[in-house]
DNA sequence: ATGAAAGCGCTAACAT
DNA sequence: ATGTTAGCGCTTTCAT
């Protein structure tokens, strides 16, 4: 059907090994010689066959991406960028989402190591997928999240650094009263960022208050829900400081439930990355992960470690503070039933 | 190294034929054997080798995506179904963006060529890259954007339709005075709901302005300016009807550039989709492309012709309006320079 | 400068 | 019920 190495040869009048050794510049060929192959090639549509050379050569030159929500601008944009970068080196790169569902992650883990990849860029769900994965002898490099004492290295953004740039800012304007909204508190992401909030009050000398920390929930709805009744109390916080996107979200519901608006009524800091189709969350303040940088970091270390097989260094990079129209200076006394 | 279905074999004491019709249930083996051939595999950790299965079975149980624009929602969230889809027929996707750069588009298709996937869904940029792909005899499905004359079928929305939604609910509202902002012209989805839009005009016998038509360009900028000019002439529109999620925001950008506000000063309505991310977004009334049901059409419509070797029948979805906070009636007498 | 041929790991047709 | 083996298309070693 599909015309082979062999038909080409064939055509070209050649030897197997010559088209080969022509197709891949592996070896010197005559140029005339040359010229005659690729001539074949031109005229039987040969596309080579990548299958058999995997087989053939024992690597795939392709790597795996496996994210935990794709429809999360963050991952979306680090998967955009992971393939542009690994293209440049030559290789393919398989995509798939483990849509924080653990067995989800065991499944896609065991096709991407029956399939060969050559190496595994991770956003993790469950440590013990992650394992698996490290057992099985498959270079990994692990994105977004990290785990204690696994065997293989991470790329993340400095959560802890985040959360105390975001803090500092909303200080800065004067807010002394900051309701957090935290994502899941098993992922290393929420902890680090809260650790940071902690180290961020030490700092500054003053307690931290636990009642104005929440949970967005598994839907943002709790969040959304508790953030209402707290802005409905007399102590209501002047700003809020949602610490992911999904909180973020959960944030904008609760505060729009109870006709809050922003930055009139409170200042909102949000987590994550704001994408170019957000629109108008263009113009909320946001904690930015430095997502280019860590799809490059990424796929850096998966190639080194690829090409050493040895675990490779971690790295952690700095996220950065977008201004936006969602933050103002707190006023300096608050008027109670005043304005409108 | 890795264990190979040899390995398995002289474990378990048994032929490779054995191990092979065990892991794939393909011939009876005795409940006995087999289960010495499954202690085999899971002592050893042997996990198959889809690279050589495929070469030898001449498919490889892979589809490819190509989408234009992966951050756009719309095709973030139909990678995600048809991933989702494909994955309980019992196929891989291998995922692609070519970015709307028809040079780019070109590459990927080639890769997934000489990578043999089965069969390819593909969002088109040029139409020869995509009569490039039927004549190599790859299965092809298009999706969202269709090509004339182009010998595979496509799974698309009625644009058309979605455009005399969205103007029928802003005439409904007693808007006359509307507002068009467009993609691309080169694409079919704008070609079509201009048509649509049309139409929406001939059906209420009124005249199609021109001069209200006004292009998003390249990066939306043009767009944002030329709305912005248009709504500070003295014949200002009460609504803008955005023809695509990048015209939307390229219309938000000009109304925030001469401080309109929505809906208090103009309505809005939107084409694409909304994502959960897009938060504010959610509020705008928009027309939505039926995704879900896209995603389900693609797959199925692809693994038709894959199995029967033909080319399968398009399709054609009915996009929906959601409703949001965005839009308004209009109100019954303008008065110029009052209210504020 | 080129060719012959082994063999990557698996499936399946053909034995037994 | 199980085993033997050819061969998928390619790369690469060893010859020439």
């Amino acid at each position: 059907m599909k015309p082979t190495i062999k038909d080409v040869a064939k055509a070209a009048g050649v030897s197997v090994a010559t088209v080969s050794h022509t197709v891949n510049n592996t070896r010197k060929v005559n140029p005339e010689t040359r010229e005659r192959v690729l001539a074949a090639i031109r005229q039987l549509g040969y596309s080579g066959h990548s299958i058999a050379r995997s087989l053939r050569r024992g690597q795939t030159s392709t790597l795996g991406l496996v994210v935990s929500d794709i429809e999360n601008p963050f991952f979306t944009k680090l998967a955009s960028h992971v393939q542009r970068i690994a293209s440049l080196h030559g290789y393919q790169v398989v995509f798939a989402n483990s849509d924080e569902h653990p067995e989800r992650e065991r499944q896609i883990i065991d096709a991407l190591t029956t399939q060969r990849v050559d190496g595994v860029i991770l956003a993790p769900v469950a440590q013990e997928n992650a394992e698996r994965l490290v057992r099985s002898g498959i270079p990994l490099t692990l994105v977004n999240r990290h785990f204690a004492g696994i065997r293989a290295p991470y790329v993340i953004a400095d959560d802890s650094l985040g959360a105390r740039l975001g803090f500092d800012h909303l200080w800065t304007l004067g807010h002394r009263n900051i309701a957090f909204i935290r994502g899941d508190i098993e992922r290393s992401t929420t902890k680090d960022r809260i650790r940071g909030l902690r180290e961020a009050h030490r700092a500054r000398g003053i307690p931290f208050d636990e009642s104005l920390l929440i949970d967005a929930g598994h839907s943002g709805d709790q969040g959304a829900a508790e953030l209402a009744e707290l802005m409905s109390g007399k102590q209501r916080p002047t700003a809020v400081f949602a610490l992911s996107n999904w909180a973020l979200l959960s944030a904008i519901r609760g505060l729009h439930r109870c006709l809050m608006s922003c930055p009139a009524d409170v200042s909102v800091v949000g987590y994550g990355l704001s994408n170019p189709y957000w629109m108008p969350a263009a113009a909320i303040c946001m904690v930015e992960q430095p997502v280019v940088t860590m799809a490059e970091e990424c796929v850096r270390v998966l190639l080194e470690q690829i090409k050493d097989e040895k675990v490779a260094e971690s790295v952690v990079l700095p996220p950065t503070l977008t201004l936006g129209d969602s933050t103002r200076r707190v006023e300096p006394r608050r008027l109670r039933k005043a304005s409108s």
